[in-house]
Parts: structure tokens; sequence; C-alpha cells
DNA sequence: AGTGAAAGTGCTTGTGG
DNA sequence: CCACAAGCACTTTCACT
């Protein structure tokens, strides 16, 4: 489905989208009208999802992150990920296998604000209880595209 | 430092950064010189760190999410993470108040490359055990832009 | 800082191999 | 499926407000 020429050229546009189509022709080997043809296609297959910039994240004047393990009773998981999607502050939601059912990274401007999200999470029916972690630091974050 | 109009411009680029200066325009009421302007200067502030595509999580043939807390001891967290930067699988890498020190996310293809990733990193020094918490759904992953 | 017009550049499409 | 060439749209710059 995807040869070895594609996941380059996902790479190359993972790390910068404004690269010219010449550019990345010579890098693959390609003329810049079949690398357009193949990013299109990628397009079409779903692959590349969307082009989006990535943002400071102190930029916006919200500097603490957390993560906050939820222990989940009696309500489906996918309800409580509707009302957590309710709060902004809650940037992604993941259901796990564990004690703690569900999973969930947020993003505030000051403790002060991560306590009255948490008040908000408390009172949901189904939320039993949680383990919250303060990030003091994000060492990395990247994506692994497998050239095989 | 960042006014209405650039969280706005933020806001739109994080949905699409193909939008048009002149579309951006309408939206925010400028002429599409004036959007460029207010972009390069975000790009040369450091608020935009770099225009990248989203990839269908499951395109690469890679289906299995996990995050992994570590009990960390005597080596600085820092080394680790150096570590941890080597194994393509661990896709994001923090450090986190609690009993476990460090929190990872890793993406691999089968639950067998998942037991060869932990016993990487069980070996590693310093690393006096971990907890495992598979992921069964990605219910949502966005981005907060206050428009204060 | 923002506007308007003009120039430059790369994207995009059609034709052909 | 890819290369070549041309039309076209958008980005980018400049002079001015």
């Amino acid at each position: 489905m995807l040869d070895e020429i594609d996941r380059m050229l996902l790479a190359l546009l993972k790390q910068d989208t404004r690269r010219k189509y010449s550019e990345l022709g010579e890098i693959v080997h390609l003329s810049p009208p079949a690398v357009h043809e193949r990013v299109k296609k990628l397009e079409r297959a779903g692959v590349i999802r969307g082009y989006t910039i990535e943002i400071a994240p102190d930029a916006l004047g919200l500097s603490l992150y957390a993560f906050v393990r939820l222990r989940v009773s009696r309500v489906p998981c996918e309800e409580l990920a509707r009302t957590l999607h309710t709060f902004s502050e809650v940037e992604e939601c993941y259901s796990s296998a564990g004690t703690e059912s569900m999973m969930i990274k947020v993003h505030t401007a000051t403790p002060a604000t991560l306590e009255l999200l948490l008040d908000r999470i408390r009172q949901m029916p189904g939320v039993e209880g949680f383990q919250t972690s303060i990030v003091l630091a994000t060492h990395f974050q990247r994506e692994n595209i497998p050239m095989d």
C-alpha cells in the first residue's frame, strides 16, 4: 500500500510542509508533478489527515500540563469522553486497560485552574476517583514513521 | 503580546494551514498582506514552531499505543530521556511528579514488539520498574487556544 | 500596523512516453 | 506511473497612508 517513497515523503512533510515539491523531488528522485501526484493520493487515501501548525506550548500562557488517570464505574467510557470534550483544558482523552479505565492530558494556566477542572471532573457521574501526575518536563514529542 | 486576531489566526492555521491568506483575511477582517505580516511575526517570535502534517495513526501499520510510567532511581531523568530517544517506538517522554518519575507514550505494531521494547527499557540503569497502560481507544486529541 | 497594486514563484494540469 | 511545459493562483514585496 505504502512504498518507501511514500514513507519518505510523509517523514519529510512531517518535518516541514512548506518544502517545495521540487525540493522533495530531488530527495526522492522524482519530478515535482510526480511528487504532487503521490501527495494527493496520500491525502485522498486519508493517510495525510490534514495540514497543521505546531504552536510553542508556553506561548499561549498555559504553563501547566498534567496527566489524570480516571477510575470509572457503571458509565461507558465513550460517554465520559463526550463530557470531557466539553472541557477545553482536556487536550487528549484515552481509554485504557487496567484499574484506571481512562486517561487524559490536561493543559492549564495555573494550579488553581487545574484544581477547578479536577473539581468538575470529580463531580462527573461514573468517575470514582483519579490519580494526577503533574508534568515537570517534556523531554520530546515526535512521530515514528517506519520505513519498512 | 498576542492579541485576539493573532489567536484566531493560530486557531485557523491549526485547523488547516493551506487556507489562503485572502480567506484568513476575510475572517479576521484584514487584507492578505496584513495577515501575511502577522503570520511571519508569529513565526519569528517562535509562536509558530513549524508546519506539519497530521498522519492517520493506523496508516503506518502501528496499531498499538501504550503509556508506560517509569520508577526511576539514582539516574537523572534527562539522561534516561536521551536513551529513550534512541528507541524509535517511544514517541513522547515526560518527567513527572510522583512515585513514577517518568512517563512515556509508545507506539508499536504488535504486542510482541512492545514486549521487546519493554525488555530493553527494563535493562536501562536507573529504571527500577514500570507500569504499562495499553490504550484501547483514542477518544480525541486537540489543542486548546484560549481567546483571552 | 494596514492597504493596494504589481511582480515573482511555485502549484497544478494536460499532453506525451 | 512519471517527465516535460505552460497557465494560473497565491504569496510576497514595495510605496504609501
